[in-house]
DNA sequence: CCACTTGCCGAAACCGGTTTCGGAACTGAG
DNA sequence: CTCAGTTCCGAAACCGGTTTCGGCAAGTGG
C-alpha cells in the first residue's frame, strides 16, 4: 500500500528525470561504461558509443550538472557580477552583452551566472562566492581599471577569467577589447579632414583602463593631422550627461573655444546639445560633436549624433569563447582578441563655421 | 616521495577550500553532526551549534552548492530567460531589474542564472534546460501573454515559477505587477483636469497582457472624466519611437485632432516629439504627451516628457522574494503583489491649447 | 600452444555534502 | 534503583554522476 501510495505520488506531480542508471538498466550496461560512452572516452567501441548517445536522446536524458560538478569539480558556468552604482554602464548595451555571452555559453551547453554589486568590496565579495561555492569556473570582468583588486584576486587565487578591456601591465591575462583608441584618432582625423583645427576632447573617468587609452588615441590622431595638444582643450571624468554638459560648457566658454568636440561617451556627448543650445549654436553646422557608443538615444537627438558604434554582443560572445577555451586549459596569453569600432556618421559634425 | 610532490601540488596553485570534513576533524565531531548544526536541525545542542558555526567562519567554510543540490535536489539558485529580440524594451530597465534580482538572491545566498533567447521557441527551449539540468529551482517569466507558452510547460512540469506581469485566468499563478492600469487611468484625469478633452491614447502591442490592462485603464479615466470613449483616438501596437511617431503623425492629422495624448510606453512617446515638430506643434503648449516607464531618455527630450516611473529594481525584488518563497513551499495564490507607478510630472504636459 | 597485448566493459571507490537510524548518556518519575 | 523518555550525537546510507582498477575474451607473436 504505502509503496503504491509512493508510486502515485512519483508518477503524478513533476515527471521524474532519467538518471544514467535508468539509461543504463535499459541498454543492459554499467553505468560506468554508459557515463564514459556520452563523454567519449577511447576505451568504448564505437558501436556502443552510437547505441548510447542514441538511447539517451531517445529518453531525453540530462546529466545532472550538479552532479557531475562535484567530482570533476566543473559547473559548466561562467560568472559575471555586475557593478550598479549610479552612472552604471549604457542601457541596451546590458541586454546584448549577456546575449552575446549567452549565445555562446548556451552552444556549448554551459551557463552563465550574473550577480550584481554595489561597491568594489561586494564586487570582490561576490566573486570570491561564486567561484566558492563552484557556481563558476571562470569570471569574465567587466570595466576593468588599470590597478583592478578583482584582477589581483583571481590572479592570486589561479582562478579562470577574461578581461573585458586592457591592462598595464597585463600580467599574461587573456582579454577581449575593442580599440577604443583607434577610434578616438580616426574621431579626430575627421575633423581635421573636415577643416576643424581646435579639436577639444572629453574623456571618461581616468580610473578606467579605456579612458587612459582614449585620451592616447585623441592624442595620436591630433599629432597625425599635425596638430598640436593643447591641454586646455581637455576635460577628463564625465560619465553622465550632466557632466558632460558642464565640460562642453566650459569648453565653449574658452576665449579661443574648439570647433569640435570628440567625447569619449554617447552618454556625455548628449549632454554637449544642451549647452550648444544655451549659447545658440547649432550642432553640425556651428558645431561638430562626435561620440563613441553607438548609443541608440543618440539616434533620437536633433541632429542624430555621428558616433562610433561597437558591437557588444561580439564583445560577448568573444569574451565568452576565450573564457570557456582557458577553462578547457589554453594557456591566458594565447587567448586575446580585439576589434574596432565602426563609425557611423549620423548629422553631428560637419565643416568648422566659416568654411 | 610521491605523497610529498602530490602535497606540495595541493600547497602551491589554487588553495585547497575547505570541506565539511576539515570542520569535523577540526572541531572533532563527525561530519554529520557539523551539517546538521550549520542547517539548524533541532537535535543538535545550541552549544555544539554556536561552536560549529564559529569555527565554520573561522576557517572560512563554505558548502558546495552543487553537492549539496545533488542530495537536496536544490541549486539555490533562480533562473531568467531574457528574450532578445528587435524592439526589446529594456535599456536601463535590464540593468535595475537584474538589480533588483540579485539583492535578493545574494542576501539568501542564492544566486540567478540567466539565459537570453532569440524567438519563443529558443526560450521554452532554455527554461526546460536550466530545470532539467538543475541550474535553477524556479523560474522568473517576464513579459507576460495572456496565452504564454511557457507559463502551460512550467505548470505541466510542476516547476516553480513566478510572472511578471498578470494573466487571464490567472491560475493560481504567483506574480508581481505594476499596476499599469491605474497609472493610464491617472494619466488621462490629469489630462481632463488640465481641461482637455479629446485624448489620445496609443498602446503597446497588444499580445503582451499589460497591454489590455492599460486600454483598460484609458478607458476607465475616460469614463471616471465623464468622457466618450473615441475608437478613432486609439491606436495599438506601437513599440519602437519610428512606430510611435507614425501614431502620433495619424492622430495629428485628424479633422479634430486630440490635445493630449497617453502613450503606454515612453519609448514611443518619444516619436511623437518629432511628429509634433514636423507640425510645428510645441510639446507642453499645444499638445501635451505623457509616457509610462520612467526612462531617463524621456529626460532628454525638450521639454522633459512627463511619466510614470516605474520601479523596476523593486519589482526584480519582489518577483525573487515571491519565487523562493514559493520554492519553500508556500502555495502561489499566496504570493502575490502589485505596486503603483509614481507619476513624474517634468513638462510636456500643460492646459489645452486655447485655455 | 602458450604468454602477451589489446579492446572493451563491469565493479567499486569516490566526490562533498545531507539524511536516516540507532544508541549512549542523562533525566525524572515511580 | 529501575525504567521510560529525552537530548544529543555518530555511523552509515544516500544523492547521481565520474574515474580508477581490474578482468575477460579475442587477437598476436614466438
Amino acid at each position: 500500500m504505502t509503496q503504491a501510495i509512493r508510486h502515485l505520488a512519483r508518477e503524478s506531480g513533476r515527471a521524474r528525470r532519467v538518471k544514467i542508471d535508468d539509461l543504463a538498466r535499459v541498454l543492459n550496461l554499467s553505468k560506468s561504461t554508459v557515463s564514459r560512452a556520452l563523454n567519449a572516452y577511447p576505451d568504448i567501441s564505437e558501436n556502443t558509443r552510437q547505441r548510447v548517445r542514441a538511447e539517451a536522446a531517445r529518453m531525453g536524458y540530462v546529466p545532472l550538472s550538479s552532479a557531475q560538478a562535484i567530482r570533476t569539480g566543473r559547473a559548466r558556468a561562467l560568472g559575471l557580477v555586475l557593478r550598479v552604482d549610479e552612472h552604471e554602464s549604457h542601457r541596451k548595451f546590458l541586454t546584448d552583452f549577456l546575449d552575446g555571452i549567452c549565445r555562446v555559453t548556451s552552444s556549448e551547453n554551459w551557463t552563465l551566472t550574473v550577480t550584481t554589486a554595489l561597491t568594489p568590496e561586494d564586487e570582490l565579495a561576490a566573486i570570491s562566492r561564486m567561484v566558492a561555492e563552484h557556481k563558476a569556473d571562470g569570471m569574465i570582468i567587466p570595466r576593468t581599471r588599470d590597478h583592478d583588486a578583482r584582477i589581483e584576486m583571481l590572479r592570486g587565487e589561479g582562478i579562470p577569467f577574461v578581461i573585458f578591456g586592457r591592462i598595464e601591465p597585463d600580467h599574461g591575462c587573456s582579454y577581449f577589447d575593442i580599440l577604443g583608441e583607434r577610434a578616438m584618432e580616426r574621431a579626430v582625423l575627421h575633423c581635421a579632414e573636415l577643416g576643424h583645427r581646435r579639436i577639444a576632447f572629453v574623456n571618461g573617468r581616468t580610473e578606467f583602463s579605456y579612458a587612459r587609452q582614449r585620451r592616447e588615441g585623441y592624442v595620436a590622431g591630433l599629432r597625425k593631422a599635425g596638430l598640436d595638444v593643447d591641454d586646455r582643450l581637455i576635460r577628463e571624468g564625465a560619465m553622465i550627461p550632466e557632466e558632460g554638459r558642464r565640460a562642453a560648457e566650459s569648453l565653449l566658454a574658452m576665449e579661443a573655444p574648439p570647433t569640435a568636440i570628440v567625447f569619449a561617451l554617447d552618454w556625455t556627448a548628449l549632454g554637449a546639445y544642451g549647452a550648444a543650445q544655451a549659447r545658440g549654436l547649432e550642432i553640425g553646422r556651428d558645431l561638430t560633436v562626435i561620440g563613441y557608443d553607438g548609443a541608440v538615444e543618440g539616434l533620437l537627438a536633433e541632429p542624430p549624433l555621428s558616433t562610433f558604434a561597437v558591437d557588444i554582443r561580439q564583445a560577448g560572445e568573444s569574451l565568452a569563447r576565450l573564457l570557456i577555451e582557458q577553462i578547457r586549459g589554453r594557456p591566458p596569453e594565447e587567448l586575446r582578441e580585439t576589434m574596432e569600432a565602426r563609425f557611423e556618421r549620423r548629422g553631428s559634425d560637419g565643416p568648422p563655421p566659416g568654411i
